[in-house]
DNA sequence: GGTGAAAATTTCGAAGG
DNA sequence: CCTTCGAAATTTTCACC
């Protein structure tokens, strides 16, 4: 019964080869390869600097273009790089203000749950938006023009599903904003 | 003195062009124009997506290739476009956990928070790092793999310069996380 | 993983409304 | 400031080793 065992707990590697070798006809989702040292030098150079030529790229992870055009398809296809975008300079289009937020629900239903997450979600100047573990159950970070924006802002958080508490904290000085993720150097076999 | 006017309270737009035919042998950083209705939508579009070509962002804002171009090139070199870069799923690379992490300080000299501000930027699991108002006195986004990963994050921060009160708070749900600014679609002239 | 070459884009300059 | 028309340089993309 060791074959069996293919099936079961951690998935082999290539799981996805064996079930597609029985046939089977469901959608099977194709499972991103273990990353390896190379695909994340591509990642932390690509999170600083999408701009740069597959070869540039390729020159700086040592590998030539083609194989180095491969990988990135592949992390774009695994999903693994999410989109190429363009960083804006916030304080050179006006937005000067940035705020946490904390909230606290009165209502822990799973109804009111996608009220707030879908009213929430679709509000602009929502950057970021966590359901939090622990005193507050949700933490918001909100960019806006001016004070009478965060007004408008808040007025509609607070209107739009009933809380129990809100929390607004300003920031002063923005000493640090990246969005590349720490990849480790190394890893470990 | 209706002319001297010109040199104080607000700038007029071409205030350097003024002062450049004085022949102040001064360096005058060229002022960026003020964004126009089509220039935010560039920013919108390259915001959202940077792989797009040329002539596809001009589609898009009602432009054709040249004067696109031209303004994308004005946007990054006037700092507006800070730079392109690839955004990365944090799941798929294994890091795990969102912490936001609240910090009031015990010292609040000139010379603590130069070595407070230079210690936390270097550490690779900070995303965002600002200085608040109010009752906290640094607000965190940390990115780490596990607990464990955490921990050692804490120890490191805890042990870079003397604090009063550290709080963490886990996220246990992202529910949105952009890194496009929200930029008014109209401007009031 | 590498080479090479076709196809597509980028990057500008020029002429004109 | 826009449009169209090039056209060279660069990059992307892919067939093949």
């Amino acid at each position: 019964m060791e074959g069996f065992s293919l099936y079961h707990g951690n998935l082999p590697l290539k799981w996805n080869k064996v079930l597609q070798m029985t046939d089977v006809a469901v959608q099977i989702p194709e499972t991103s390869r273990r990353l390896d040292a190379i695909d994340r030098k591509i990642l932390m150079v690509l999170q600083e600097d999408a701009s740069l030529s597959v070869a540039e790229i390729g020159d700086r992870v040592g590998l030539s273009s083609t194989p180095c055009w491969k990988r990135i398809q592949r992390l774009e296809a695994d999903g693994v790089i999410l989109k190429r975008v363009a960083l804006v300079d916030q304080n050179k289009i006006g937005l000067g203000i940035s705020v946490f937020v904390s909230v606290e629900s009165s209502d822990h239903s799973d109804a009111w749950l996608k009220r707030f997450a879908e009213a929430v979600s679709a509000m602009p100047e929502v950057m970021e938006f966590y359901r939090m573990a622990g005193d507050v159950d949700y933490m918001l970070r909100v960019v806006v023009a001016d004070m009478q924006a965060y007004d408008v802002f808040y007025k509609k958080l607070i209107s739009a599903v009933p809380l129990k508490n809100v929390t607004s904290r300003f920031a002063m000085e923005k000493i640090k904003s990246v969005t590349a993720l720490p990849i480790p150097a190394v890893v470990a076999a």
